[in-house]
DNA sequence: CTGAAAGCGCTTACAG
DNA sequence: CTGAAAGCGCTTACAG
């Protein structure tokens, strides 16, 4: 294995020198740097970052903390960040802690990411994050007191899609959370939701929340659905927790012989990719995730390498009218 | 931050033996062992991989590289290959190639990753290939002379759907593939296909091919089927090169008028999560993702640390009848 | 069974 | 501008 040594041998230099050329330090003088370069090329060497983490005290390694990996949500916005890491020098890697979670969070601090991106609403031992803070991992959407967190403002979106559901003249409708009654309230789509069909008049307001917190969203879809069909069945319009839950729910509808958007409205969130070519297409609320995911990455190596506060933002989320949702029939 | 050197001080032995005895070397008296716990526990002391790495030369770290990172096949196939991983010590990083290449593989490589899994069709530079062979890290599905090869038997999956078609009265059938010309017949899927139609007397096939690499199989399908529509209306089934292939075309085919699988009968191929609960649920072909992501975490380990032989394994694809596939309308 | 010592491949003050 | 030297936090023969 060509290591530094013999690249300082063969360009006759000091081991010092070729660390200055390859961090391109503009100390080194022109003819030495490209007689190093040269000798770099020609050897084939490459740089062993394990050995500059280990001075460096740095790993330019970011993690991201996974929990429903079978939602495509998480991934498209965890893409978006590993593209924008990888331009400025760091690697991404995404730990899927809907199982093995100990062994994974040992994992994570023994490897000294740099930084960690939380997508769950799970609660971590105190312990962890105590050991990531005093190693100076820089952490994202954990709690506010320990870092950046960015979040969502689903209010004029929600807002936007009752109304509408509301004036083609939906008066009976239902939410399928995968919160229980307590997650339910303290989440900002479950807040918007109630709030806002407080203020429309309609007939009927249902919510159904979820118990079983390992069961994948499109389970919970399909379960509670069921749950509509038989308590609630003159129900035309129905919000789910995310746009998993939404396939889920349309399907278990669609069983139960009510069709798409013909007897019922269905409403998303997220919009992941596929909800835009499924047939019918679904109706949901959308965040930037290419900005959300850009932000994220930069904001964590701005803070590992500058210093840089920890930031709070807000994503406005925007209304997607699609095939989904249709007036009721008379 | 709180090191070896201090637990040893602590525990009054050396740094050799706090080694050992976080190593489980069976070599240190129980005693004493116990004693270094303590102090580990009482000061939190967390090892730290980064100068683990160095010293052995390993990073317990492999990497998967995925191309279409918008096709959920991949990630499902990874998450049972980092679970598997993460027991054994092993952490996993996903390198989404389809952008940034260049850097993507001098990260790669300076990170001195132990393995690196691929799932692309592309082709890798050379040289990259020799650097990480060089340095000894373990490939697998690459070709199979760097490496493990874990691939697909559609033999029996494509033969027994392609019977069931034909029964229920199919005559007039197609194939969306995300290759072109070349590419489908080098690939498994389609010479199965070929083979098989070729042996059971359908009035016409007609293979439809890409040629826009660059386009995500969802857009391959919809444009595909467009050409379908115009070409050959009288299909009345069509085998797509994936399921999210699949996916896209049953939307245009709706939007054509032709609704699946009262019109046309669809087929896609790998099982993602969600074709199960789609409405109408999609036939394809499924491979064992949940032991082909064991057998592959498990034998890039083994090749690791025991220096086991690249091994090539076959899967045996499984024919899944749902409900995109019913008989021909007279 | 245990400690002292060398070394993994880098970076970074510090002299000069 | 450049080289010699120390050191990052570990592991691993090697004495004893």
């Amino acid at each position: 294995m060509v290591t530094r040594r013999e690249v300082a041998m063969m360009a006759g230099v000091s081991e010092g020198t070729v660390s200055n050329v390859i961090n391109g330090k503009p100390c080194v003088k022109p003819e030495k740097r490209d007689r190093v370069w040269e000798i770099i090329h020609q050897l084939r060497y490459v740089p062993n970052q394990t050995a500059r983490n280990l001075v460096t005290s740095r790993s330019s390694h970011i993690g991201i903390a996974i929990y429903e990996t079978t939602n495509p949500y998480h991934m498209e916005v965890a893409k978006k960040i590993e593209e924008t890491a990888i331009k400025r020098g760091y690697i991404v890697s995404l730990f899927m802690l809907d199982n093995n979670m100990p062994d994974k969070l040992k994992a994570i601090s023994e490897r000294r990411l740099d930084g960690l991106v939380n997508f769950m609403t799970n609660q971590y031992p105190d312990e962890f994050i105590e050991g990531l803070k005093e190693r100076g991992t820089v952490l994202v959407n954990f709690d506010a007191s320990v870092g950046s967190v960015f979040s969502y403002d689903y209010r004029a979106a929600t807002k936007e899609l009752l109304e509408t559901v509301h004036r083609m003249g939906h008066r009976d409708i239902a939410y399928i959370s995968n919160f229980d009654e307590a997650g339910f309230m303290a989440d900002n789509r479950g807040k918007q939701f109630v709030e806002t069909t407080a203020a429309l008049s309609f007939d009927r307001v249902e919510i159904y929340y979820n118990h079983d917190f390992d069961a994948p969203s499109d389970e919970i879809g399909q379960t509670l659905a069921k749950k509509l069909l038989c308590d609630f069945p003159e129900a035309t319009a129905v919000f789910c927790t995310n746009d998993l839950a939404a396939i889920g729910c349309m399907r278990t509808l669609a069983e139960g012989g009510k069709l798409v958007p013909r007897d019922i409205s269905v409403i998303g969130c997220d919009d992941i990719n596929i909800s835009r070519i499924l047939y019918p297409s679904l109706t949901t609320i959308a965040v930037d995730k290419q900005q959300q995911g850009a932000d994220i990455a930069d904001n964590i190596i701005d803070r590992i390498e500058n210093g840089s506060a920890p930031v709070r933002k807000m994503y406005k989320a925007k209304a997607i009218l699609r095939e989904s949702v249709a007036p009721p029939r008379k």
